[in-house]
RNA sequence: UCCCCGGUAGCUCAGUUGGUUAGAGCGGCUGACUGUUAAUCAGUAGGUCGAAGGUUCGAGUCCUUCCCGGGGAGCCA
């Protein structure tokens, strides 16, 4: 049985009437007397392989009706034809070869709770949701950086480990970095990536990042990862048009390539379908009487200056049909580095892209120009300077006008598969009160 | 850090006003069955009721403290 090739599942509707072996692990299980069905994946697919006594011989069939949910087993069979199939073949088993036992598979075809779940999450990837969900995550990332290729940005990787806070000094993972003190895992790469702009123009960096929040919610995880693109002489408007862009291509690809996928999450797909540019723009200003208008005990109104909370983000993105940018925040309450609105200094020039019915997966902005007042922006959130000479001097030698955002590939993956967590849409999450397994 | 909810069989849960020997479904195991789709049928094993202390004739149930988990807030992508 060592001879032929395995054949993957996905192809045997192309194979009917031909004798094939594929290899993979059992999902489901129901023997009769003389009779045997065993459905098998392979990663690519599941068949249903028919076992029967008549023709693979008692041993045979003993060893197959002995097999159980998750054990691994290599079958030879004639591929046929079956309108009872959902893939519309079946696998007519010839011979059949255990591989691997698997005793006492924890995870049953019945319910289970999320703690559960997440406690045997390297078994739970297998189930069938989580294999879909993690075939749309690949496709994610690799249409981002489809897009971003054809755009004209080159892939620039930042460090993990970094001197000090980027954007703030509380948040961070510390350890310990030989005689140099302190090192903190990074929480973006926003700052090298500014930094490869000035050499390529037009840059990304796509990598994990790492926030110590105390955070518990379905939006929050202490490790995710980010694409950050950052290019050059690329103004505010332009940087909102590259986000619509590349969303409503990324949901796009999706539709066309994982359809079977988002179909088995039972993700509405006409909601998806919509994701196309434009996207609508609101000004916080707009947002706060929006808010303001349809105040009510868990979504208090707010007065200028006040950030919005997870409340508003949904009752915001809930106005509109696709997703919304919110543009034009109070300074005070934004990152040191947005560049500030000529018309109004007291804004800047940062946009959230809000997902419908969920919240933010994008944040961005055009970032300060002039060194002399990213020095003072620096000054005034109490960081210091010193701490910065490098990314100062990108202002000093040839600043140029420039423009960046960051999308939380997690955050996509929830709202493109219709998640109700974001520790569903990466393999092994790292929450607040779990890093097992 | 704050607020809310939960912890009973391998899993999902029920357990009345505090009352005798703690239950169900699923899963496991044994047996029957040649067309099953979460197969069905019969039988069977399986419990430190999260932990400690307290109240009581009597605690899974009430009280206190702690541990663990889930959801939310803040903060963010």
């Amino acid at each position: 049985m060592s001879e032929s090739p395995l054949v993957s599942i996905e192809s045997l509707p192309r194979r009917i009437g031909a004798t094939v072996r594929v290899g993979g692990w059992v999902t489901h299980h129901r023997a009769k007397g003389k009779l045997a069905f065993l459905v098998v994946r392979d990663g690519t697919g599941t068949v249903q392989c028919v076992v029967s006594k008549a023709d693979v011989g008692d041993a045979a069939f003993d060893a197959a009706s002995a097999l159980t949910i998750e054990s691994s087993l290599v079958a030879e069979g004639e591929v046929r034809a079956d309108p009872r199939s959902p893939s519309g073949v079946e696998l007519g088993v010839k011979s059949l070869r255990p591989v691997g036992a698997s005793p006492d598979y924890p995870i049953t075809p019945k319910e289970h709770g999320d703690a559960f779940l997440m406690e045997h999450r390297h078994l739970w990837l297998r189930s069938s949701r989580q294999h879909a969900v993690l075939r749309i995550r690949h496709e994610v990332e690799r249409a981002v950086m489809d897009f971003l290729h054809d755009e004209g940005f080159i892939r620039f990787d930042t460090p993990i480990l970094t001197p000090c806070a980027a954007e703030g000094t509380s948040n961070l993972f510390a350890t310990e970095y030989f005689d140099l003190g302190k090192a903190y895992l990074a929480q973006t790469g926003q700052l090298y990536v500014e930094a490869g702009m000035m050499s390529l123009g037009r840059v990304y960096c796509f990598g994990p990042t790492f926030r110590a929040e105390k955070s518990k919610t379905r939006r929050h995880l202490c490790e995710f990862w980010m694409v950050e693109p950052e290019a050059a002489f690329v103004d505010h408007d332009g940087n909102l048009d590259l986000q619509q862009r590349m969303f409503s291509f990324v949901v796009e690809r999706c539709l066309e390539r994982r359809r079977a996928e988002l179909t088995l999450l039972e993700r509405d797909l006409a909601a998806l379908e919509r994701v196309k540019p434009p996207f609508p723009r609101i000004t916080y200003d707009d947002a706060l009487a929006r808010i303001a208008a349809a105040a009510t005990e868990e979504m208090p109104a707010l007065s200028w200056g006040e950030d919005l909370g997870a409340p508003h983000e949904v009752f915001l993105s809930n106005q509109f049909d696709r997703p919304v940018f919110v543009e034009r925040y109070p300074a005070a309450i934004k990152a040191f580095y947005m560049q500030p609105d000529p018309a109004r200094p007291e804004v800047v020039l940062c946009a959230d892209m809000l997902a419908p019915g969920f919240g933010e997966i994008i944040g961005g902005s055009q970032r300060i120009f002039d060194e002399a007042l990213l020095r003072r922006r620096l000054e005034e959130h109490g960081l210091d300077a010193g701490n910065y000479r490098w990314y100062l001097d990108l202002r000093k030698y040839g600043s140029v006008p420039h423009s960046g955002f960051g999308m939380g590939i997690e955050r996509a993956v929830l709202w493109i598969t219709g998640l109700s967590h974001v520790r569903e849409a990466i393999p092994f999450s790292r929450t607040l009160y779990r890093i097992y397994p």
